[in-house]
This record gives C-alpha cells, structure tokens and sequence, in this order.
DNA sequence: GCCGTTTTCGGCCCGACTGTTTTCAGTCG
C-alpha cells in the first residue's frame, strides 16, 4: 500500500470524524499524520512499526492502524465508520460552502446520501426545510454542485504563477505605492496550487473593488474590507488580503504558510509569552507589538534565521533555523549550464544554434544538446551514426559563440531490460550521456528496479533523466525502489537530474531530498525543446530550494570544467 | 489522538466573511 492511499484513508478517518463532530483535536492529529505520510519519502508502509513512530504526529495509535493497513490493506475503525455514513456523502464535503455540519445535518435531516440527492432537493426546495437553511444557502449549493467539475483539483505551479502575477501586476497598477505580493503554495513553490493567494499591504481600499472588479473575474465570492475571495475564468479562486503597511511581514508570514510551519510558530510564541498573528508578534502581557513590518525581523524576534519560503513545510526547518544552521539554497542565477535539451533533429523546434543562442541570452555559459535515440521512433531519435553527425555538427558550433561552449551529448533511452538504446563504442564518443526511461513505463517494481541499477551500472552514463517518470497531475512514476536507485547513484557517481518541464519537475522535492541524504549529485536540466524553454530552469531551481540543495550540491552550478569533472566518466 | 524548555495531563493557531442568526454558527484558509 503506498503513501497517497494510507494518506487517503487517514485523510477520510478525518472527514467522517468531523462530519460525527468528534473531538476537533483528534481530527487534526488524523490530518496531521495524513501529511507527514504524504511527505514521507520512504514506503510508509515498508518502515518497522517501531520507527513509524518516530514520525511526527503518528503515536502509538495511529502507528498501529497503519500497520494494519500495511498488512491487510484495509483498517476496520475506517470500515466502522463509513457503517455510520455512506462513503458518497464524503463528496459532499468537497463542495464549496459545504462544511461536515451542513454534511450532517443534509444526510441526518434528509437523508441526503449523494450529490445527486443534493441537487434533487436543492431543485424542490425541500433544503429549506432544514434549520439554517435559506433561499441563498440553497443558491450556493445549487452553484457549488455547478462549478464542482469545473474548479476541482489542483493546477501545476506554473500556470498558476503566470495568472497570479498577471492579476498582481493589474492591482500593483492601481496601487503603486503599496506592496502587494504572491503568498501561500506559490510563494513557497509548491508543484501544484489550489488556489491564488495575494496579500496587499498599505494599499487604498479601493484595490478591493480592482480586484473584485479585474477583468478576468467570473464571479465574486466574498467581498469584504480586508478580504475578497473571486473564482476567475479559467477556472483558479483567488483570494485578496489587505492589511496595514506595519503589518507587510506578519501578513507575508502568516498567509505564506505552510500552515504546519505557521503552527509550529504560534507554538513557539506561545511559549515565549508572545502571540503571533497576521498584524504582528505581540508580547502577551502588555500586548506590545515587537514585530510586523519586515518578515525577517519577525523570525529574528522568534530567535530564528530567516527562513526561505521554500522551506516552510515543516521539515525541520524551524529546528534549523534555531540553530542558525539552514543551507545555503541554490538560486536560478547559480546556473552556469544547461544538460538537457533538444534541436530539430530530434523533436525540438530549433536548431542547436538557435539553442545555444537562447542559453547564452538566459546567461548560461555552457550547454550539452542532447536529442533523442534511436527507441524513440516518435521523436525521429538518432541511431548511432546519426547521433555521430549529429555530434560533429553541434561541435562545430564551438569558436563561433563567444563565451558559450557546446557539447555534444545524447538522451538516450534505457530499454525495457536496463541496457541502452545505443552502442558503447557510440555513448564513449559523445561528451555526455542522460539516460531516461521512455517506455514500458508498467513493469513490476523490482524489474523496475533492475533496469534503473543496471542502466546506472552503464560506465558511460553520466546522468539519470527524469528518474521517476511522473507527470503531475496525469501520472505516478514507475514503481520502483528508489532508496536502492539513489545510493546506486550516489556510489557511481552519476547525477540524478532535477528535470525542469512543468509537469515533470522530476525528481520531485521529497525525492531530491532523499537522494540528497544517500549522497547524491545533481543537474538541473531544462529538457528544452524550443529557445523560450530555457525560462523553465527556475521552476527547477525551485524544486531543489525545497530539497535543501545548495549550489555545491548541483553540478551545473559549477564552471565548465569542474562539471565536466564532476561527471561520471570523467570523475577520479 | 499527539505531545512535552510549563506539562505524562491538559493543552492543542487564529481571524474574516456569509447567512440567518437577533448574538452566532459554519466555513474557509
């Protein structure tokens, strides 16, 4: 049983606990070991039973019915309660508006069971019938059960990112003198993003009204003085909060999360005798303000090191950060190279001119084309006296660009059994190999396994491609076993790649880190197909700030040469 | 149900907006 699904069934523990009305604090500690099983980078369900506990927010109890589900795949507290509520109603609970009050007063007063019985009686009026239910409640469950399809689920960072700061530039149009930022899962750079956070402080109330009133605005869910919330065409919520300019860093804290961080902080002001919110840290006693304005000065009075909104996961950062010990994070402007990317002799849109013109413009001061093999029949890949030529030519380019070194590499694909797609003789000639999985993405975890450790074993490949195969989103990776793939390649020496592609971000950040701690190197590749491909390499970067990793932990942060040392073939 | 620089018991983050209330409950982040 892996992570998500323990996750998913702690996670439903919660819901239907809620919807009973169950003590609120055993409902979180539920929610609280639903996320550290998701952020947990082993198998859950692989860890003795005695060091389970040693995860935070998983106690004697809760270890225990993850064993149980690790051994038989099912847990009967989760069957007893769902004897009690039919699972449907748990859909409920996912609508808009919709609470486990209103969840339970629906299925106790009505019998309401599934979405469709909700609409029924939305449509025949009978919701009315229920205490504290009215015409508008009815309207907003009638919209909420509309727009269910439309705005479920989460949207990848980057398309997020573009929306939000198309929306931030219209407000910061219309409020130029104050400060107005992304926040939450954004700021932190999370993959994924439900919804757009923005914080305005020291502006007019007026920029309610703007963003209220932007152009792209579908329609207005909330609007108050200090708090908006609007659903935008296209489907993403936004939500506004404006607080006073000497609140800017406590606001910048507060509505950055991650709300397991943002806890763990209040905690810590408790204990200190102070209260934190988003106007500000106040001493308790006099209620004296001792921060607020700047974001830093905040974590300083909280005897803490700044921490990077990347970090704030609660991953022991807030331990790190006591001790003044928080790593140096890599930044985009590190990068001095590229190892990943394609021409048109493959399936880029450009040549490898256009490419190395393109990474020279986004100050990059080396690159390594590396175009398909020949398994990749789809993308016209190179066989190996192709790939030969294809080398001469991109070598050509050296000389002709000033201050930009080409290499000529391939991206070649590691067959269904783990040997590669193209010859020694042919991989020995190329100044880089990247060896990524493209097909048979279904074989069982330990032929997995198998293939990732011998194509590791290959003496000429430097670097693992997208070393899990996921598509956010769209697809888990392979099942394999990737603690025994990242110490592989940790003892081998050949770098795992931090893959850039919006929807690939593979190795995710759980996964670096982990790899990371077996030792592991790292590049951070574009997989570029086009010129403008190159703007991707931040979202890289990103990932691997929420993977702790410095620059001395990634190869292309490195001059040329040092990379070159730093790889594989190469290496002493 | 979890957890410990105040604790093995008694805490557990905190505020804004909406609707249906006539002082607050529910939802959300």
């Amino acid at each position: 049983m892996d992570n998500l699904a323990i996750a998913r069934v702690l996670g439903e523990i919660a819901d239907l606990l809620e919807i009973k009305a169950e003590n609120p604090f055993k409902i979180r500690a539920y929610r609280n070991a639903a996320d550290t099983v998701v952020h947990e980078a082993r198998r859950v369900a692989d860890i003795p039973a005695a060091e389970r506990l040693a995860l935070p927010g998983i106690g004697k109890d809760i270890a225990a019915k993850i064993g149980e589900l690790a051994e038989t795949g099912t847990l009967r507290y989760h069957q007893e309660l769902l004897e009690e509520f039919p699972p449907t109603v748990l859909d409920l609970l996912h609508l808009q508006g919709v609470g486990p009050k209103t969840v339970a007063l629906l299925y106790r007063g009505l019998g309401i069971r599934t979405l469709q019985d909700l609409e029924d009686a939305a449509k025949n009026g009978r919701l009315r019938e229920l205490k504290g239910m009215g015409a508008k409640k009815e309207a907003l469950i009638l919209k909420a059960l509309e727009e269910r399809q439309r705005v479920a689920g989460r949207r990848l960072m980057a398309e997020a990112y573009d929306t939000a700061a198309a929306l931030v530039g219209e407000l910061r149009a219309h409020a130029p003198g104050a400060e107005i930022h992304m926040v939450g899962s954004l700021r932190r750079g999370c993959e994924t993003c439900g919804d757009l956070d923005v914080l305005a402080a020291g502006a007019p109330a007026s920029v309610m009204d703007a963003f209220t009133g932007y152009r792209l605005v579908e329609r207005v869910l909330a609007h108050g003085e200090t708090k908006s919330s609007v659903l935008l065409f296209g489907g993403f919520q936004a939500d506004l909060r404006l607080v006073p300019r000497e609140s800017l860093g406590a606001a910048l804290q507060y509505f950055t999360g991650s709300k397991t961080h943002n806890i763990e902080l209040r905690d810590r002001a408790i204990r200190h005798g102070l209260k934190l919110n988003e106007y500000g840290l106040f001493r308790v006693e006099d209620g004296t303000r001792i921060a607020g304005e700047d974001e830093a000065a905040l974590y300083e009075a909280l005897g803490l090191a700044f921490v990077p909104p990347e970090l704030r996961e609660n991953r022991g950062e807030i331990d790190a950060a006591i001790a003044h010990a928080l790593p140096p994070l890599v930044r985009l402007s590190d990068l001095q190279g590229d190892l990943h990317m394609h021409t048109t002799a493959t399936d880029g849109r450009a040549d490898a001119e256009s490419m190395a013109r393109a990474a020279l413009a986004a100050g990059l001061r080396y690159i390594a084309i590396t175009d398909h093999s020949q398994s990749l029949a789809m993308a016209n890949g190179l066989d190996e006296t192709r790939a030969l030529e294809h080398a001469r030519a991109v070598r050509s380019l050296n000389g002709r660009l000033e201050g930009m070194t080409v290499l000529a590499g391939i991206e070649c694909d590691i067959r269904p059994d783990g040997t590669m797609d193209l010859a020694d003789d042919c991989l020995a000639e190329l100044d880089l190999v990247v060896a990524s999985v493209h097909s048979a993405f279904h074989q069982e975890e330990a032929q997995m396994t198998d293939r990732l450790l011998r194509a590791i074993d290959c003496r000429w490949v430097d670097i693992l491609g997208h070393p899990t195969g996921r598509l956010i989103l769209k697809r888990d990776g392979y099942k394999a076993d990737f603690g025994r793939v990242f110490a592989a390649a940790a003892r081998a020496g050949v770098a795992l790649e931090i893959n850039c592609q919006i929807d690939r971000l593979d190795l995710s950040d759980v996964h670096a880190r982990q790899a990371r701690d077996a030792g592991a190197r790292f590049v951070i590749g574009s997989d570029a197909h086009s010129p403008a491909a190159f703007g991707g390499l931040r979202w890289g970067v990103t990932v691997a700030r929420r993977a702790w990793l410095t620059p001395a932990d990634i190869l292309n942060t490195r001059p040329l040469d040092e990379c070159l040392a730093g790889l594989r073939r190469h290496r002493r």
